[in-house]
DNA sequence: CCCTGATTCGC
DNA sequence: GCGAATCAGG
């Protein structure tokens, strides 16, 4: 497999819209990440923006100034459509694949504007839980691994009590669209301030 | 262990 | 230019 235009397209296109390596390469096929990674690299667009949002192994980024480079001109694809896709209210906790664009448009160093913190859990994140739970392994207790996830369903004194079970993130103890409802910012508690 | 991207270096 | 191996991190 060899990088047609086709493909290269679709890797930039992709790469765009913050899909992972994985996930590009997957999508092209006869590829690994590790060819998309450095085929990235190579078409010089391998910062997504400063943003080291997630594995930011690149920390010896001095990232130098004045530099004379002609290159930032963004080049937005005519064909795709425009997403307009504002909402109102999303908290950075239940999306954090936008979040990452919104630090590409942020300039660093600088404080993230503060966020409408939802009272109330994102109805979004609680529909990804809804559908996530479909798919749930259904695990008992004795079940749960190191990464599995911990998100207990349904009412301990009864029968139909089950975690989550599917495969965690990163660290977390639940998995991604339980992190989602998990670290959702509380909404009467008082902060208790030891 | 799962995942992420970054970098290196033989090809 | 390519990408597997490796590195670095969550």
């Amino acid at each position: 497999m060899s990088w047609n235009d086709e493909r290269v397209d679709l890797l930039k296109k992709m790469w765009g819209e913050g899909q992972s390596a994985s996930q590009i390469a997957k999508e092209l096929g006869g590829v690994t990440r590790n060819a998309v990674i450095g085929k990235v690299h190579r078409l010089g667009l391998s910062n997504r923006n400063g943003s080291g949002a997630s594995g930011a192994a690149s920390e010896a980024k001095p990232a130098p100034a004045a530099e004379a480079k002609p290159k930032p001109a963004p080049k937005p694809a005519p064909k795709t459509a425009p997403k307009p896709a504002a909402k109102p209210e999303a908290p950075a906790e239940a999306a954090p694949a936008p979040v990452s664009r919104i630090k590409a448009i942020i300039p660093a160093g600088q404080p993230l504007p503060p966020q409408p913190s939802a009272n109330e859990i994102d109805p979004e994140a609680l529909a990804k839980v809804s559908e996530i739970e479909k798919k749930a392994k259904r695990l008992t207790l004795m079940e749960l691994t190191e990464r599995t996830c911990k998100w207990p369903v349904g009412d301990p004194a009864t029968e139909d009590f089950w975690f989550c079970g599917l495969p965690v993130q990163a660290g977390k103890p639940y998995c991604e669209a339980h992190v989602g409802v998990a670290f959702q910012p509380m909404s009467n508690r008082r902060d208790r301030k030891r």
